[in-house]
DNA sequence: AAATTTTGTTAGTCTTATCTAACTTTTTAA
DNA sequence: TTAAAAAGTTAGATAAGACTAACAAAATTT
């Protein structure tokens, strides 16, 4: 049984492991905000029971263990997510941080019962997949909006980040899922993007939101 | 902000307070599973945080302060039990453990959420009040079953335990809140009753049942 | 190929929450 | 009113999770 701070590195390292395939004490580090003697302690620790494999100098990796671990617990977050916005009526800026501390309710029954009131559902309100009870999920390869060019027709899928700060962005903006948008410039300068969709014309998105938006391309 | 283990321990005296007016180091080593000693350490942190007033080898009391913070914790465990019955299906026997764990969640929305759908209920699945946004309740005084004399008629109006176990008991024995009950016999030697109801007669109960069942007397 | 920077490790400390063993104070019973 | 039992306290240890300071190894630059 992993402990709540063991759930939090195990995720951590999930993400990490996305997009990076080597992952290092500091990157760890850094997304856990704890410092390398802590990182190095921890991870010796999580390899003891099986969940990591380190090597003194040698970049990280969750064990097909750890993996599975990992993703029951993104399993917990997103169903709570979903059940938080759909059942009880959140905003999606507002589950995200909700879920963060209901992802490590022990519960499996609890869990259980969200899902199948929610219908099983396979995505959750940032457009992120849902593993089932057996950590299977299919995670369809979306790019990045800042990775589109110019005259492209793209439709918003998920989100890479679900901070409330960032989504309160999108509200404002009224982007949301299923939004379909088309590309009319690109700054050299700062990648900043002008994009059209539903009544807004020549709405520019910065490099950095552009770099959280996940999109499917039509054209 | 009470940690977790702080919580358990203000709940745990919360309930000790409710019984015996002076609470010893022994009971509530007893309550929480612990050794006198860590329950010596933790009262002294615990006064330091202004929930208790410890003197050495007096009894220790809750402060004005830690008495609020248990109410606010038992307003959490008692709407997140309504809610998983009311809202998710569970049966009363099932919810007390996942309260157990959802009481220590953080967020204030999530609970005010919950009573809201619930309509601000003010009472739990075991008939316990519930207190409000603001820490107030009404304690209305039921007895015990097993103080009530023989020939009265009494109806169910609440638990002492919310245990699976001792709920299961009750399920089984098709015995649930609001159920009116007359007592046709008291065993001397045991103390246990003999009871009617619906459609049973003549239904034995130990001591140990009675004392765990809270009634309004009619007659 | 050095020199420098970055990354990782060790050693030592802290806090919270727990324990056992030993001792002291208070309470209860003879 | 003393002896025994119960209750409470102190001292010392441990484990988890964190830190800083100091040092070592690896990777990058000159
Ligand atoms: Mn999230
Ligand atoms: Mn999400
Ligand atoms: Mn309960
Ligand atoms: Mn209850």
């Amino acid at each position: 049984m992993p402990t709540q701070t063991n759930e939090n590195y195990l995720k951590a390292l999930y993400y990490l492991h996305q997009k990076n395939s080597a992952i290092s004490i500091t990157d760890l580090g850094k997304e856990m905000e704890v410092s390398k003697p802590t990182v190095n302690d921890m991870v010796k620790k999580m390899q003891a029971k099986g969940w990591v494999k380190y090597e003194k100098y040698k970049p990280l990796q969750l064990t097909k263990q750890g993996l599975r671990e990992a993703t029951f617990i993104i399993r917990k977050h997103r169903l709570s997510e979903m059940f938080l916005s759909q059942v009880m009526g959140f905003g999606w800026e507002e589950v995200h941080d909700m879920a963060e501390e209901m992802e490590h309710l022990k519960s499996e029954m609890f869990f259980d019962r969200m899902d199948e009131i929610l219908g099983f559902p396979t995505k959750d309100p940032h457009g992120s997949p849902i593993p089932d009870k057996n950590g299977n999920f299919v995670k369809p390869d979306y790019r990045l909006l800042s990775q589109v060019e110019i005259g492209k027709k793209v439709v918003l899928r998920a989100l890479r980040e679900s901070s409330t700060e960032f989504i309160n962005f999108l509200n404002n903006k009224e982007i949301k899922l299923g939004t379909t948008m088309t590309i009319k410039q690109i700054e050299p300068f700062d990648k900043s993007m002008t994009v059209c969709y539903t009544t807004h014309t020549d709405v520019i998105l910065s490099h950095t939101v552009c770099n959280g938006l996940l999109v499917e391309q039509l054209t």
